[in-house]
RNA sequence: GGAGGAAUGGCAGAGUGGUCGAAUGCGGCAGUCUUGAAAACUGUUGAGGGUCACACCUCCGGGGGUUCGAAUCCCUCUUCCUCCGCCA
């Protein structure tokens, strides 16, 4: 949700930014417009009324203390054809933040300058590729062969005992996938994340205050009977910490890295591009989320696209990183970067990240704030990124470095893993 | 799950129907003093809306109600504490 303050004054500039998104945002943003001029018009004449009810109040009891009851309950009459009216009033009043809130819940972040315009996934811009693609044996296998042929995955199994999508890792498998956890979690807290770990159930407000509700509900498992939601990432429970909190601008910046497992829906995916590890609704994903002063957040952006370069090369996985389109830009985000691994034996780029800055979006909704000394509280910037996913890390790395009818393990895994093969 | 108690400003803690956004203490900030610091003293110190700035309005866990008027009374929900039960 995008402060009112940013739109009051840039209607024409925010507009221009959103048709890079494909949307024109001109009739919500006079919208949103005329209704904060409605309700804030509303605000007025109800705290007139409230004022007036307040001094006859006061008025009230003053005359009963000096014992003119008369007066006093002559004067109730007025008191209480203020209380009509204000409940009137307040009903027009909440109507209208209403509506107002409504259209806001609507509008989706502002794309930076360096987002380009398109409509879809083709037209995202490639600005760093790295790495060789490995030139595979001849016989070379996808994952979900090769964790068949070596009983690392089960994903039948995960059918019989939950449904599609949540599969049973065994062996070096559930061991490779420990190991890449525990890499991925040392690698960033050495780069200074804090670890945590978190609840992987939130409740409605957790939900809303970083934008999974009341849009993306179908997205999310429920569990109904006591209205919670499996978190589809740890970006939720991570950034709801901050939920209605004021930081002091030296406790600027935070970062957290967080593993959980994640929970998602994925309604309306099918097809060959969802096979093996591809796309789970169970999968685990080691997190990074900052909090930053609104004047550092993109030297931080390009600090956490550095930091997941490192991780992805210290793995020797060819990747490329993309600039997002404003068609393919999600909701919440100003600005994202996508790291793809190219897997050898699918012959396909598959994401196995995701960096953005949402600027003040999701900290207008947390009320996520800070302050400098005695000034009035600031609305921070919010960041977050996957480092990493786990599902097709472990397709790449199981499709490239497969070699002599085995696969090799990643040097700097191999501490973790205490095998250095898989065969 | 059962029985009882509680929820007030950054923290502690007063306040049981009228001028209470709320005593007091601690903490924070500014100043006096000091070579500097500490101590002491003085002042200041919640959030949101609104305004050029004031005024003014809202908020005492959330929601609803009683009343001219609610932190204070009633209903309800949530959370926490104590005791009992169950339990990794």
């Amino acid at each position: 949700m995008l402060p009112l303050y940013t739109l009051r004054d840039n209607a024409d500039t925010i507009a221009a930014a959103m048709d890079k998104r494909g949307l024109d945002a001109r009739p919500i943003l006079s919208k949103i417009l005329n209704l904060d001029q409605e309700r804030r018009n509303l605000q007025t004449h109800l705290d007139q009324t409230l004022a007036e009810a307040n001094s006859a109040s006061r008025e009230i009891g003053q005359l009963y203390k000096s014992g003119k009851a008369e007066e006093a309950n002559a004067l109730k009459e007025t008191s209480s054809r203020l209380k009509v009216q204000s409940k009137e009033l307040q009903e027009a009043l909440s109507a209208a933040a209403d509506a107002l809130q409504e259209s806001l819940y609507l509008l989706p972040n502002i794309p930076h300058d360096l987002v380009p315009a398109g409509q879809d996934e083709s037209d995202n811009e490639v600005i760093h590729q790295w790495g060789d693609i490995p030139g595979l044996e001849a016989n070379a296998l996808p994952h979900w062969e090769l964790a068949r042929k070596f009983d690392l995955i089960d994903f039948e199994l995960g059918v019989k005992i939950t449904g599609a999508g949540f599969p049973v890792y065994k062996g070096k498998g559930a061991r490779l996938q420990r190991a890449l956890i525990s890499y991925f979690l040392d690698y960033n807290t050495k780069a200074g994340y804090q670890e945590l770990q978190v609840p992987h159930l939130v409740n409605e407000a957790s939900g809303y205050g970083t934008g999974q509700l009341p849009d993306k509900e179908g997205q999310m498992y429920q569990v109904t009977e006591d209205n919670l939601y499996l978190i589809p990432t740890a970006e939720v429970p991570v950034t709801n910490i901050f939920r209605d909190v004021i930081l002091d601008k030296a406790d600027l910046p935070i970062r957290y890295t967080a593993y959980t497992p994640c929970f998602r829906r994925e309604a309306g995916s099918y097809g060959a591009h969802v096979r093996g590890l591809n796309r789970l609704h169970q999968f685990d994903k080691v997190e990074i989320v900052r909090v930053e002063d609104p004047a550092n957040s993109y030297d931080a952006l390009d600090g956490m696209v550095t930091h997941v370069k490192g991780l992805l090369e210290s793995l020797n996985l060819p990747y490329r990183i993309l600039r997002l389109c404003g068609g393919d830009l999600g909701f919440t985000s100003a600005l994202t970067y996508d790291f793809e691994v190219y897997s050898a034996a699918q012959e396909r780029w598959l994401e196995v990240s995701s960096v953005s800055n949402f600027e003040a979006f999701q900290a207008n909704r947390l009320k996520l704030r800070y302050r400098e000394g005695n000034d009035k509280p600031q609305l921070a910037h919010t960041l977050n990124g996957s480092a990493l996913a786990l599902p097709r890390i472990l397709a790449g790395l199981l499709e490239n470095y497969q070699e002599g009818g085995g696969i090799r393990i990643p040097e700097v895994l191999v501490p973790y893993t205490g095998f250095d093969k898989i065969s």
